[in-house]
DNA sequence: TTCCGCAAGTTAAACGTTTAACTAACGGGA
DNA sequence: TCCCGTTAGTTAAACGTTTAACTTGCGGAA
């Protein structure tokens, strides 16, 4: 019998050590008594034949599973992966197998691959909405696979959701700024049909107001900008012009850098720029980066202990977590020049 | 009958439709000929039904299925899973979904997840091995899956592989600096017990020895480094300092770049800096950063359909496919000082 | 009419587990 | 001696599919 644990089944290891399929089963799962030398034989065999457990038959026989699915827009963002990488964590911790799938921007898609997961009777899901409509919760509901929603909130929801405090963010950002003793902020958004771009929107230009700052002046860049966000350029020159940039995502901090550095402007001499997302390569660029560092880590953690919990049944209320952002202040941003004040 | 898809099985559905079980399978599968009217009939009670098949089971019966496994020492790095999102593309598009477990550095834990991965009896897996010496080659050879190894190659292996041509890249980068007159060069290394790495670093010396060069120093930093490679900057100065540092690493390019504006060189002007990886980041920096761009999703694409031919049984005998780098020269690349050279 | 073939459905076995229910053997207390 | 409890192990059903083999009914060719 050669060693092929994909074709060994517990019923060969059951004849080739003599006993019943049961009593290996028992001997795996350490549920019942085994005397020390039918354990120890069927312990050989299976080591010699190679064995390993079907989860497809475990899985079918029991019910319950352990694999948790986690549907995020894209698999090329850092963001989300390094929120998949301490969802991975956490998994590996407490046994279970987390199956991945990425929906990219089209809510077609989004549904197919959602449910292609719950084919998989997955014990729990943890959902990055692709947007926030999120017409998919109705089929997660009506699957009553328990689940907690990440980062990009639904409009209406009775799930758990986990996501970050935008509008603190987004106070702590302009109250920088302003403290520093910048008037006119340009801010620069991928897209405002997303709610959590929305918080971050709102809370600055709350800010300004109570400050009685003049009102910033929000770009929409969209997703895609190969060279440059669409509009920058203009928008930061002419009457009225910013001292300041704030970028609300971490590929706008990117796009807004290399406009900013094509376009011939000092940062901060000409121009401050306040990032989002805390990546290495925000240290290393001269100057460094200053940036809102959202907790990704906590993201997924505190994600998944709700998961946890609705999995063990705790029939609480939905809850919705907000996490806070820290400001990093770093070399990007300074006092505008005095012919910028006024 | 609440929708509850969790709950829901063939056999209800049968029942609700009034036909046997088989008939509902050959609908979902497509696979006998049923009348029109019972095929509207049944396709309707799935649908009030909620009705979603149950992978398990399926796997169960069916032996084959349609899981790949990707193995990847780590989530944290872009590199990493960048290749997954390739990978992740082409398996949606065969109708696969992948499970992703991440390895660490461990090579025990890359036992345990790959043996929670060959428990799921994929019909295949994808390995980015933690070290090259890949002591589970011998677990996977044992299954009977087949499996093809990414990026970093096993020092024997009888499998597919598919990694890049380090050779190249390192070639075309020697070739590069030493174009613009650069003498002395500085090799900046993760670990040499990696080997694409020690490729990397033979193809460079390799370049100055046929050109007559002095031999470039390497410098070996390991993979963590908060505050900049250690030695790196002790390494810059002296006598035969280098005019050109040559990161091997994504991480490492980070590093240095930082560690070199911290030192106060002026990049490209007092010192050269090639870099590995081609981000979005190293175009939003000043200057932008003269770099190797490894073809990622060629990487993952390829290593799909190597495994898919795999899957379908060619027998063919084990490929190592090679895939070319391409540097992309931008500011950070200039001829050394005149008192540099020497 | 008889028989054959085809179309449309059904029956039942099988996949690899887990586990409740059962059996066998053995000692010890009354 | 009889009975009971415990321990160690076995038997068999069940989970939700797929599919080979079978049944039934019908139309047409001989």
């Amino acid at each position: 019998m050669p060693r092929r644990p994909g074709k060994v089944s517990i019923r060969h290891v059951a004849e080739a050590a003599g006993v019943s399929v049961a009593t290996v089963s028992n001997v795996v799962r350490g549920r019942k008594n085994v005397s020390d030398a039918v354990r120890a034989r069927v312990e050989k065999t299976i080591d010699t034949l190679g064995y390993l457990p079907n989860r497809a038959a475990m899985q079918l026989r029991e019910g319950r599973n352990r694999i948790v699915g986690v549907l995020v827009p894209s698999l090329d963002n850092p963001f989300f992966t390094a929120i998949i990488a301490s969802i991975e964590n956490c998994a590996r911790r407490d046994g279970y197998d987390i199956i991945v799938a990425s929906a990219g921007e089209d809510s077609a898609l989004a549904s197919s691959r959602l449910k292609a997961l719950l084919s998989w009777r997955p014990a729990g899901m943890i959902v990055l909405p692709n947007d926030d409509c999120f017409a998919d919760a109705g089929l997660l509901d009506a699957s009553g696979v328990p689940y907690v929603v990440l980062d990009r909130l639904p409009g209406a929801s009775v799930a758990d959701t986990v996501a970050v405090d935008n509008e603190q963010a987004a106070t702590e950002i302009a109250a920088h700024l302003a403290g520093l003793g910048h008037r006119h902020m340009l801010v620069v958004a991928t897209t405002l049909s997303l709610a959590n771009i929305r918080e971050r929107c709102a809370g600055i230009l709350a800010y300004c107001a109570r400050a009685g700052l003049p009102e910033p002046r929000v770009l929409e860049v969209g997703h895609h900008f190969e060279d440059g966000p669409p509009g920058l350029t203009e928008a930061l020159a002419g009457a009225n012009a910013p001292s300041a940039v704030i970028a609300l995502t971490n590929s706008i901090t990117l796009g807004a850098l290399r406009c900013l550095h094509q376009s011939g402007y000092a940062v901060p001499g000409d121009m401050s720029l306040v990032g989002y997302d805390d990546y290495a390569w925000m240290r290393a660029t001269l100057p460094p980066i200053t940036a809102i560092c959202q907790p990704v880590d906590a993201l997924g953690a505190e994600g998944w202990s709700r998961l946890m919990l609705r999995i063990a049944g705790e029939g609480t209320a939905p809850l919705q977590v907000r996490l806070a952002c820290t400001l990093v202040v770093r070399g990007s941003t300074a006092p505008p020049r005095t012919g910028n004040l006024s």
